[in-house]
DNA sequence: GTCTATATCCCGATAGAC
DNA sequence: GTCTATCGGGATATAGAC
């Protein structure tokens, strides 16, 4: 822990360097994350990452990784309280979009980094828990479609607000955060109760 | 329309580099678009664009100022057919996956660009006439719910699927295009139906 | 409006010492 | 595992000629 002190590390500068990479990309974006600056706030040479990264995305998407278990973590207990199944649903809409208000820097990583996943098999591994945690909250709740499909509608329209969130679209600050969650939530509702519409096929 | 060949524009550069970018960004992404190598691709000096555009950002929205307008053209067009209210509102979600999926520098140049777009008026007001396109559209069903705020939960749920869409999630190619847009559509459809539960205060 | 030339800066990545 | 040193590349932006 002995971070942003001297000159050496002796702790675990892989770490060091996922934190510092959340604290750049919370600041500047994605988009202005570079290793060498990442270096510089450790105190580390420019060159220390390569003992640990292969290149700057392998830490971007690093980063995405961890952005992956918290998000995941963020999701089941943000919908572990409501009873019955479509309020749990809302409520993980809810703290998906909450996720990516608060914690800007690892939704950027996971999902504006531009990255190629298909390159980065770990990362893809580290999403499926995402999924799976919708699966699992709209299993009690797939009279009428295929479970897959009302848990992809979920989550594509709680990621609809969560991007359109970041970009601006729900104004700034605290109260934008809560305004688009809360949409989340009551589109998710809405999509549960004509939920068999998804399925026109039968 | 001289472009490409010589080595002095007589034409209109500012157009062509629209254009280039638009190239470019189609090719390797926001992320791997520089100024210079539009220049070179065009023949021209890297310094010709700055009579033009102050800086990068600002071609990049000139970009999506363009992005705007075809947006919204392929909007309006996508769903002018279908007779009534819910049929159009869906045809538009269709519109909107497709868009990002087919012209897909051109949204990312509006959605992914990292541009902070308070720095850019004109874009804001380019921008407008999108949500309008929608508002114009979801005016005819109200009954239940504010216009407004079924516009934004269409759009949102658009958005959240052109998104993935460009991610990956529904796969690659013509196919994930079509099978996004068609969800899209249907979720659109369910979200009409249950409207009346986007706004539960009343 | 475009060119040539240039200044500056930063970044990614590697080699070799400790 | 980290440092020093360095190479090579590319980008932004400006100055001044045509």
């Amino acid at each position: 822990m002995a971070r942003k002190r001297g000159r050496y590390h002796h702790g675990d500068l892989r770490e060091a360097l996922i934190d510092a990479a959340v604290e750049l990309i919370g600041e500047r974006g994605v988009r202005g994350f570079s290793l060498a600056e990442a270096s510089r706030r450790l105190g580390v040479a420019t060159s220390a990452p390569y003992a640990h990264f292969a290149d700057r995305d392998e830490l971007v998407a690093a980063v995405a990784v961890r952005a992956c278990r918290r998000f995941r973590a963020q999701l089941v207990r943000g919908s572990s309280e409501p009873r019955n199944p479509a309020d749990r649903l809302a409520a993980m809409a809810r703290a998906y979009v909450r996720f990516a208000g608060t914690q800007r820097a690892l939704f950027e990583a996971l999902f504006s980094s531009g990255l190629d996943k298909r390159r980065y098999p770990e990362l893809k591994a580290a999403e499926q828990p995402i999924d799976d945690a919708f699966q699992e909250c709209v299993s009690a709740l797939s009279n009428g479609t295929s479970p897959e499909e009302l848990a992809d509608a979920v989550e594509a329209a709680a990621h609809g607000h969560a991007t359109l969130l970041l970009d601006g679209s729900f104004g700034e600050g605290y109260r934008a955060v809560e305004l688009a969650a809360e949409r989340a939530a009551r589109v998710t509702l809405a999509i549960v109760e004509s939920r068999r519409l998804l399925t026109p096929g039968r």
